[in-house]
DNA sequence: GCATAACTTCAAATAGTTTTGAACGAACGA
DNA sequence: TCGTTCGTTCAAAACTATTTGAAGTTATGC
């Protein structure tokens, strides 16, 4: 029996350090892998990149801060992938910095309070593009609303449609926003109104 | 000063049709472009096409059903675009074909009840997005949970650490699926219960 | 039935986004 | 200081998504 030769691969060398500390057994990466996947694909979905979930999913659901190569292995991306997704988190302050004693490497931490890390999101990203979609309604309300005197029947006639149907649009998106802006307010102090909201309206 | 010289082309024909029939003016033609827009762009960000939204604007805002060459002209778009976007609209059922008396083309019009859209697209979207994320993470925390009983501490602890962490996740999930089930079935009825819940909330 | 207009489909072109990896720069320890 | 490791940047490549337009299909009126 051949003892293993030496293999200073990267991969092979650290197989052989998680072995010979913890055998961590494949059901447990397989399970982390699949969670970060999953997420990946919501956050996705939800207009961020897929790395971005998947790189925040498996710094939640470690027991210790990580490095960037720790998230290149796990993850399988390039060097300059997870330096730029980390950097992405790290601006949406989903993620922290840290500096772990005696290693030279920087090491990151996801953001473990939920609700905070939501309520910045929906405050910066969805309040903006609302609020976009409002102001341009807004405008278009008043350039309308010249021509809903005019002396010319067709033209008012459509200029009285058009008022009322962007009337309707935008008192839609005014209570979208004050959904937003209540699940901002309820998530910054606690979720327990929301939670009792909910609970209190489905069954 | 040469008198601008007759050009057949389909949007000169169209401009002198529409100034012979109703001169509607560039503003309201402006108003209705920037609104349509603007949705397109929420619609994007919210995950469809920005010309579905684009053309259900149009439709929303039109005060008689259009045909498809309407649409074309209006949106600058190709005819097999028009065809496309539109027959997605009509799976989302967003959309209704309507046969206008006497004329050959068929019309669109949009759904007009738009809580009935909207909750129709929490429905099958969003529902079916967070579904798939819950189950995820429910075969992740069963195969988790076998571990946490290892005789190895080091496999213990770690499978204790994500068990907890994925539970967290989950209880958001969760609640965010009740979000979801609460804003549909109160939009299905009639969207007061949820106005007075935010109006309540937030002042 | 035939000719034509309306509509659909789809392969190819275009546009947009994400990822890679090599070059560069900064920080550290010897 | 020098050599090495770590981290960042960015142009190019790979990949995705969207759009076009021409060929094909269906429906209509004559």
């Amino acid at each position: 029996m051949t003892p293993e030769p030496p293999d200073p691969s990267e991969h092979s060398r650290a197989l052989a350090a998680n072995s010979a500390l913890s055998a961590v057994p494949d059901a447990l990466r397989a399970s982390e892998a699949a969670v970060s996947d999953a997420i990946g694909r919501l956050m996705q979905f939800w207009g961020f990149k897929r790395n971005m979930g998947r790189v925040w999913a498996v710094l939640y659901m470690s027991e210790r801060p990580l490095t960037a190569q720790d998230l290149r292995e796990r993850l399988q991306l390039s060097t300059g992938a997870v330096s730029m997704t980390v950097a992405e988190l790290l601006r949406w302050g989903v993620v922290k910095k840290l500096w772990v004693q005696g290693e030279r490497r920087e090491h990151f931490a996801a953001e473990g309070n939920l609700w905070k890390m939501i309520s910045r999101v929906l405050r910066e990203r969805e309040q903006a593009e609302i609020l976009e979609t409002i102001a341009a309604m807004e405008d278009a309300l008043r350039a309308i609303d010249a021509h809903t005197r005019s002396s010319d029947p067709t033209v008012r006639a459509r200029a009285l449609v058009q008022r009322e149907r962007i009337g309707q649009l935008l008192d839609l998106a005014r209570l979208g926003r004050q959904l937003l802006d209540a699940l901002v307010s309820t998530a910054r102090l606690d979720a327990s109104a929301l939670t009792r909201f909910l609970l209190g309206g489905s069954r």
